[in-house]
RNA sequence: GGGAUUGUAGCUCAACUGGACAGAGCGACGGUUUCCUAAACCGUAGGUUCCGGGUUCGAUUCCCGGCAGUCCCA
């Protein structure tokens, strides 16, 4: 039985008739009010509009007291519990017999896609990507190890105007050894000079680009070849990027999968009396939801982001029959999600559409854009943080791989510690930060307990007397000091730590927790002699160290950081 | 004009969705290595939580009205 249930019970017991399913057991804000307290009995004293404190004490009445050496009431209404060492050593005991420390298989059953990174097709990806790739990417590891089936689907921006210009600048503007050895930045190189050229007055470039548009449209076999090539040579250079970035999709399914879709959705629309024409297009009218209006088909005909949004959830309805679905972009697109979500509902999806909103990344506190120039291209941020990971490993026998472990997880970690919805300014020093509040600190904490471990495998005796020592898998639990019993009881909050990280769609809540647990095991390991203490202790010790290191690893994997054994 | 979102220590951010004395990191100052990895640990200083009302036992959190930044829509 959780402490939530116990208590839950003792409402139960002390006021039937009353649904208690929402009574909770929190962590003491202070040591000092004890492990726990339980704050309901002032919400119900509130909606009886009865003395708090009455309320708590028929609560303690009614409580199974199994599990406390101590039971309070303190000022208007607290509960303050403190639990029994036994209680507590047998939870540790419990929490690491569990697969993946504890974390609950709520979502056995059940799909979730989820929709991030979507770069451009024929553009670098640069540091503005970062945000949705790695948040995208954490609440991929997080759902999945709370039992979700997880598509992870990668939404590219692989049709549109742009294509005309690229095709276009294809032929004209690249030399025969730029198109044989053709690159992303040789297609970003092209799409500058054809767009220079589009926008000379004569209009003539610009019809030509149109004209290779229009026969891509229509699946005029060429162009729809090098489409195809150009899309594969994008993918190609995002994948370098997301394996190192440890980043992998299940399906690349672009903005063109859904194109032969939309008159359909368009036609929908139509027959259930959602969309109406206005000014020569076919809108959608939200203005009762304060959504303003929707456009799902231009007056020119074509089809915009909301139709090809529509198209997708169909389709992957149809395709996954998923739960929800999830989609992390920058909140500038707050207003287009939300309208495409309602007229989703309107159409009869009962799918959970959300939106995972963060604050879009700036670099000197202007936008990231090739206009403003203060585009840093995310393969040169890498780069940059593996050469500075590598000056600080290497004289300690570092090698290339370590340092690439440590600097990409520096970069994850620092997006990653963040809410999503603040905005971040990116800066090198604090991208790449190595100390404190940071993915370094957190992989640190990791290799010292393995190192700690290995030491108390190999060299360890028992008091002299040269029987090994047992594992730490088997000792006991023994919490004893305050900064053992501070650690054990954090400790025991990881599986909730991930489920609400999962619930807010806030990886930043699991890191959060993460390096809150890393400080207490730091300032515990070091003022508390593990390997050298008396065998009883030390064997206890160990084993804390252990669940402390098996937590670790496994909340630095959900975030996508990597744990080497050594630093 | 309508809407979204943010405002917390010098700087960057937390605060488990209404709980007890608002906490961390960086930076500043001062300490800790014959000892399990000092990328660490311990301590000191630093606050009108943008402003003004309201709701109640209790507000950084909820409501109303302002101010400021960022963004979206026509």
């Amino acid at each position: 039985m959780t402490l939530d249930e116990t208590l839950q019970a003792a409402f139960a017991a002390a006021f039937p008739g009353e649904d208690f399913s929402g009574v909770r057991v929190l962590p003491a804000t202070d040591p000092k009010f004890g492990d726990y307290q339980c704050n309901d009995a002032l919400k119900l004293a509130k909606k009886m509009k009865t003395n708090p404190r009455e309320v708590a004490a028929k609560v303690v009445a009614a409580l199974d007291r199994a599990a406390f050496e101590k039971v309070e009431i303190a000022g208007p209404g607290f509960l303050n519990l403190t639990v029994s060492a036994a209680w507590l050593n047998a939870q540790l005991a419990t929490l690491s017999a569990q697969p993946r420390c504890g974390i609950p298989p709520r979502g056995a059953g059940k799909t979730v896609v989820i929709d991030y990174s979507s770069p451009n097709a024929a553009k670098q990806m640069h540091i503005g990507h970062i945000r949705s790739t790695v948040i995208g990417c954490a609440l991929d590891r997080i759902f999945r190890a709370l039992g979700y089936t997880v598509v992870a689907d990668n939404h590219l921006g692989d049709w549109g105007t742009q294509f005309g210009i690229l095709i276009k600048g294809y032929r004209d503007c690249l030399t025969d050894e730029e198109r044989a050895n053709l690159t992303v930045a040789t297609l970003e190189k092209c799409y500058v000079l054809s767009a220079a050229k589009a926008k000379e007055p004569d209009g003539v470039w610009k019809d030509a680009c149109r004209a290779e548009l229009v026969k891509l449209q229509q699946g005029d076999a060429e162009n729809l070849a090098l489409w195809k090539r150009f899309i594969d040579i994008s993918i190609g250079e995002f994948e370098r990027m997301y394996r190192k970035l440890g980043v992998k999709f299940d399906t690349y399914r672009g903005e063109s999968y859904y194109n032969a879709m939309m008159p359909g959705v368009v036609e929908k629309l139509r027959r259930m009396g959602l969309a109406e024409e206005s000014e020569g297009a076919l809108i959608v009218n939200l203005d009762a939801e304060k959504l303003g209006v929707a456009i799902v088909r231009k007056s020119d005909g074509g089809y915009n982001y909301t139709t090809s949004d529509l198209a997708c959830v169909e389709s992957r309805v149809a395709d996954y029959h998923p739960e929800r679905i999830i989609y992390v972009t920058d909140d500038r697109q707050q207003l287009h999600f939300r309208q495409f979500f309602s007229i989703a509902a309107k159409m009869g999806h009962t799918v959970k559409l959300v939106h995972v909103p963060f604050g879009l990344m700036s670099y000197q506190g202007k936008a990231i854009s090739t206009r403003e120039g203060n585009l840093i291209k995310l393969d040169d941020l890498l780069r940059e943080a593996v050469r500075r990971s590598l000056a600080i490993v290497a004289p300690r026998g570092g090698d290339e791989q370590l340092a690439e472990q440590i600097g990409i997880g520096a970069v994850k970690y620092a997006d990653l510690s963040h809410d999503p919805a603040t905005a971040i300014d990116f800066n090198w020093d604090k991208a790449l930060a190595l100390e404190g509040n940071s993915g370094p600190y957190l992989q640190y904490a990791y290799a010292r307990v393995c190192s700690l471990m290995e030491k108390a495998g190999e060299g360890g005796t028992d008091g002299g007397s040269g029987a090994p020592e047992p594992l730490p898998k088997d000792g006991l639990f023994r919490v004893a000091t305050p900064s053992e019993k501070r650690l054990a009881l954090q400790l025991l909050e990881f599986p909730g730590a991930v489920v609400r990280a999962a619930e807010a769609y806030k990886p930043s809540v699991l890191a959060d927790y993460l390096f809150q647990t890393a400080q207490l095991y730091s300032s515990f390991y070091q003022n508390s002699p593990i390997l050298k203490s008396e065998p009883a202790v030390r064997a206890a010790r160990l084993r804390l160290c252990a669940l402390f290191g098996d937590i670790l690893k496994t909340g630095l994997n959900l975030l996508g950081i990597e744990t080497p054994n050594h630093i």
